[in-house]
DNA sequence: CGTGACGTGTCAACCGGTTGACACATAAAA
DNA sequence: TTTTATGTGTCAACCGGTTGACACGTCACG
């Protein structure tokens, strides 16, 4: 593996003058650029970016901690995180969680070791202090996490709001409200409170709530809880699902009972997932704006490298995206 | 941040016997380790994994490049990998090629810059010598690359061929076979060959073949192509689809022309994804040990690391897993 | 009493870069 | 003519660790 020191020989250079070429640092000739870039190019060099960030004291790392990869949800954050970071230059160290906190406390002590630029928690419970002068910004995605720096959410009472205004716009009465996991405490929490505020708004209208298990968002199988909360309510009319994988697997439930949807039941889901357009009907659905989320999250990573100041709080508008299963 | 030298100072040492009891060489009484200990947690030190990157010659870092993040089965071969990595103590760098190869290449140097123990290629058309000579060994996930040091593959050939007989089994005449993007040159392509293989030794058999669109991997939008595949054979009975999205998108558009799944038309799917049991009915489906797969290529990397032989090229068993839509 | 196995310290070199100080050119501008 | 901007080189220190050489103890064992 080529070194500077090898390619300031190659070049005829010193050391001094190619680190300034690479940094573009100080006076330096066109001639000089071009033949530093010759000799990189004939040795294959590719600077050693351990080397540089130690010495630089910092590093184009971003840890990213998500509770479960192969959930629909966070794979598109993923791909969005991934993107807005390499916009950047930047790279991102994977961690997934599965829910444990001894594993985020792992993999948080991991980023320190690793000098990353930045944290950014989809996954959260990590408390007591443990969050607190690591070096180097921790943003929370669509949590609440008090000792995070930062806040990267969407507006979640708001798109609750709109998923009760279209079932009842779509002329549903008997409502039924599914809460995705651990909810509680969690921005996404605020989404049922937003679909009740409205229902509660029309004295026509009857609703119920339930809330799954946590632990399914790691093994997405929400069909035994599914089952008992429809046998509680034959009658309901309209459902809104906390996600797009729950609002598929009422489907297939409904489905099998011989419902059909969205003439006997109509169903709004949560996150726009892709897929949200392979089932029949389409899935109607609350989107965030998860790739301008992600490009903030990177850029509160940059500024705050760069000492600057940035937003302890940003909200986003959510927007309903309507398909089948509410028309 | 605490270094060495701060642990050292704290614990009354010297850096040396520190250095000595972190890296667990020569001779340390407990007494000398348990101070050590002790002043690490006072000062709440991490071990600076760059620097020891640097003077080791060795990192913890494995880069993975996948085509599509959001795909769920690119989403269940990250997952499998982060853990068997995690396992190790070994951290993933993950990239996105989107099925772009600048991209592809700019990540291998990105790879390169970081000096990671090993690239899991999981997307590639990286040619020409860029994969040769990296300092580090390179894996190819379920693709042929040549230049790769070693491939862990599923045995495809014997999926395609499991794929038939289930159609056949399950009483269907009139096959389709789907394949998914990009097959050709890529091991997913032998699923192909083994299904018509099956399916030429039943003389009463008919049997079409239709290749989707690489670009799909990403977008994850195969209804058009789909929707003229089914035009094309109306009363086909037996479809192997070339990925679970594919198949699901089949039921969805099969539902929307009144066909019903399996009573009219039977489906095998491929990959077992988490979403081949949201559907209904579920769907079967043939299932590749991602999981192992995953341990292998992470070892083959350590192995390599210490210097040790690897296998060349793995292959994997695959498992049919049936389910509703062949029953 | 000599000889190892222990246990610890000092010191310096090294990993591969970055950075600042300083020297020494040459050429153009004041 | 002096000043200033430009271009390049040398040198050393530093980032935060690892590692080997070597010294100097204290034991126990033969």
């Amino acid at each position: 593996m080529a070194t500077l020191k090898d390619v300031a020989r190659e070049a005829g250079l010193s050391v001094g003058t190619v680190s300034r070429v690479l940094n573009n640092r100080g006076y330096i000739s066109e001639d000089t650029k071009r033949s530093v870039r010759e000799a990189m190019a004939r040795l294959n060099y590719q600077p050693n970016a351990m080397a540089r960030s130690l010495s630089k004291q910092s590093s184009s790392m971003i840890g990213v901690i998500v509770p479960s990869i192969s959930h629909p949800y966070f794979a598109k954050v993923l791909s969005c995180l991934e993107s807005a970071a390499r916009e950047q230059n930047y790279q991102l160290l994977l961690f997934c969680s599965q829910g444990k906190v001894a594993r985020e406390e792992e993999y948080v002590r991991v980023c320190v070791s690793n000098r990353v630029a930045g944290l950014i928690l989809c996954s959260g419970s990590v408390e007591t202090g443990k969050l607190r002068n690591l070096g180097f910004p921790v943003v929370a995605f669509e949590r609440f996490i008090n000792e995070a720096d930062a806040g990267v959410e969407c507006d979640n009472y708001e798109g609750g709001a709109m998923a009760a205004r279209e079932l009842i716009r779509a002329g549903c009465r008997n409502l039924m409200c599914i809460g995705g996991a651990g909810e509680v405490s969690m921005p996404a929490d605020a989404r049922r409170v937003g679909f009740l505020d409205v229902c509660r708004q029309h004295p026509d209208i009857e609703v119920r709530e339930n809330i799954c298990a946590p632990e399914h968002l790691d093994d997405l199988n929400y069909f035994p809880e599914l089952r008992s909360f429809l046998d509680s309510a034959p009658d309901v009319d309209g459902i809104f699902a906390g996600s797009d994988v729950i609002g598929m697997q009422i489907m297939a439930e409904l489905a099998k009972r011989g419902k059909r949807v969205p003439q006997d039941v109509k169903i709004v889901g949560y996150d726009d997932v892709n897929l949200a357009q392979m089932t029949n009907p389409q899935l109607t659905t609350i989107c965030q704006p998860v790739h301008e989320m992600a490009q903030e999250c990177v850029s509160i990573i940059i500024r705050a490298a760069r000492n600057e100041s940035f937003p302890a709080r940003t909200l986003f508008h959510v927007t309903l995206e309507r398909r089948g299963t509410t028309c």
